[in-house]
RNA sequence: GAGGGCAUAGCUCAGUAGGUUAGAGCGACAGUUUGUGGCACUGUAGGUCGUGGGUUCGAGACCCAUUGUUCUCCCCA
């Protein structure tokens, strides 16, 4: 046998990352839960004609493939031999992979909701925090398999719901005692950018080389503009929707000047409006920021978009989001508009760790050790652990008898902030040392006041 | 899919122009006379230098291949 390891981009989470990666999830889980949004999960593994052509060719390519049990069975080996031929040529073979690991949330979401529409309550808001798999090459923050963090509301065209998603994420973030901004655009604004510029048909291109201006800057996304086939005039018109600045309301006024008459603009512009006029007394107001050089990549929004920066972090977004028209029409189920948001669990983790919000409560495991000086001894501390336990307090009774070089050493690597020590003495007066390792103090107990007391 | 870097003890790494028995720190374990830890000191264990070829009198070092890993681009979270 060789080394042990594990697989390209997959990570092992030791305690404290664990508890830290808990904390963020259980943030989120019951800022979630208090917004009524209800929790759904789905396998690891669907059909892999439910993601196949979900995802554009790019996509497609990176879903992780589950190999069919049984292809050895002498029976089938000369079709399982002529199904392999197929997937050398790059097709897919139903009879060798029938199944393929979750690649996102949505689309498994979306299977959801199309095999069970008739009896959900709609609008139907759900959330989900499950791990999805990429064949993806990892790199730097990216990996194999990861955390993806949803909450959509579908069932619903009101604006009332991305209200309550921005000031999900506001709350969220105030909880974890991250400053961040909240950007909001609408991709009703770029599809009138397009009108303007020659042609909603070229509305992906826009999209695609805006959606890159933080990377690489307005002179080379001027560049694949152009790349992409338009002209100096509608780039220039491009370049001065890019350059907006100011307030809220000051790009809302200059956008509506650059949009004019464009009925599609303007209803952008309107719902945006109503958003942040929505949230005008509230501390959401704040956080929020128009941001119209905000495109997103995914073609399937169709509304208002959302995207999560922080503030204080060298980092890319935590977070993004939007409006789509029509979850399930790929599962034959139509008009069943909804916006989702999700959450960046590995970069909020990252950013949280750089900043140091992590409080110090989450990485206590065990509070008390309980010493063992011998078999009569221990039987004692084991009881009095036991009713310890009962009420909720982690505690732990050291395995062997050892010397108290070695009980204090397990103490200490183990972070454990309280020792309880029971020898022959003690045994007799029916009474325990509590000490503190931390401070070193220590103080005669009876059993009874070791059990009420304060850890 | 394209292109770089790295691979030596459990971990982090050093190994100078190829030259005897491959090193350090941390960690682990044991001890410094068994009821008070973190420190310090002493000692012990642990490596066929990722794998397979090649060059050479001689390779951890140079060349080729292979595997793993990491980073960048594409794409994405």
């Amino acid at each position: 046998m060789s080394k042990p390891s594990l697989p390209q981009g997959t990570r092992d989470f030791n305690a404290s990352v664990v508890r830290k990666r808990n904390y963020i999830f259980q943030t989120i889980r019951s800022v979630m839960e208090s917004y009524g949004f209800q929790p759904l999960e789905t396998p690891a593994m669907e059909n892999l004609d439910t993601l196949m052509g979900k995802y554009g060719d790019e996509g497609d390519k990176l879903i992780f493939k589950i190999l069919n049990n049984g292809l050895d069975n002498p029976a089938k080996q000369d079709s399982a031999k002529l199904e392999f031929e197929k997937i050398l040529s790059g097709k897919n073979s139903k009879s060798l992979t029938e199944r393929a690991l979750r690649y996102d949330l949505t689309i498994p979401f979306a299977r959801y909701v199309a095999m069970n529409h008739a009896q959900l309550t709609m609008p139907f808001k759900r959330y989900q925090i499950q791990p999805v798999w990429r064949a993806d090459r990892p790199q730097k923050g990216r990996y194999r398999e990861f955390y993806q963090c949803d909450a959509d509301v579908v069932g619903s065209y009101s604006l009332l719901n991305e209200v309550e998603l921005s000031n999900l994420y506001a709350t969220v973030f105030k909880q974890l005692g991250i400053d961040v901004t909240i950007k909001m655009n609408n991709r009703k604004i770029l599809a009138a950018l397009a009108e303007i510029c020659g042609g909603a048909d070229k509305m992906v291109d826009i999209t695609v080389a805006i959606d890159k201006l933080d990377k690489i800057g307005l002179d080379k996304v001027k560049e694949e503009l152009s790349g992409r086939g338009l002209s100096d005039s509608q780039i220039n018109t491009i370049e001065n929707y890019l350059l907006i600045d100011g307030s809220n309301d000051e790009k809302i006024a200059s956008l509506k000047k650059l949009i004019g008459e464009n009925a599609t603009g303007n209803k952008g512009i309107e719902e945006l409006e109503w958003v942040l006029n929505y949230h005008q007394n509230s501390f959401v107001a704040n956080h929020l920021q128009a941001d119209f050089t905000l495109a997103r990549g995914l073609n399937y929004y169709t509304g208002i978009i959302f995207e999560v920066k922080a503030n204080n972090a060298q980092m890319g977004s935590i977070g993004g989001g939007g409006r789509y028209d029509d979850l399930t029409g790929t599962f034959d189920v139509p008009n069943i508009p909804g916006v989702g948001i999700s959450f960046g669990v590995d970069r909020i983790y990252d950013v949280m760790e750089e900043l140091q919000l992590f409080p110090a409560e989450v990485q206590t495991g065990t509070k008390v050790l309980f010493f063992n000086l011998g078999d009569a001894e221990s039987k004692v501390a084991y009881s009095l652990m036991q009713s310890l336990r009962d009420k909720g307090i982690a505690a732990e009774l050291f395995h062997e008898n050892s010397k108290f070089d070695k009980q204090f050493k397990y103490a200490d690597k183990k972070q454990i902030p309280y020792a309880v020590i029971i020898g022959s003495k003690e045994l007799l007066e029916n009474s325990v040392v509590l000490k503190n390792l931390i401070s070193g103090d220590q103080q005669s107990l009876s059993n009874n006041e070791l059990l009420s007391f304060a850890f």
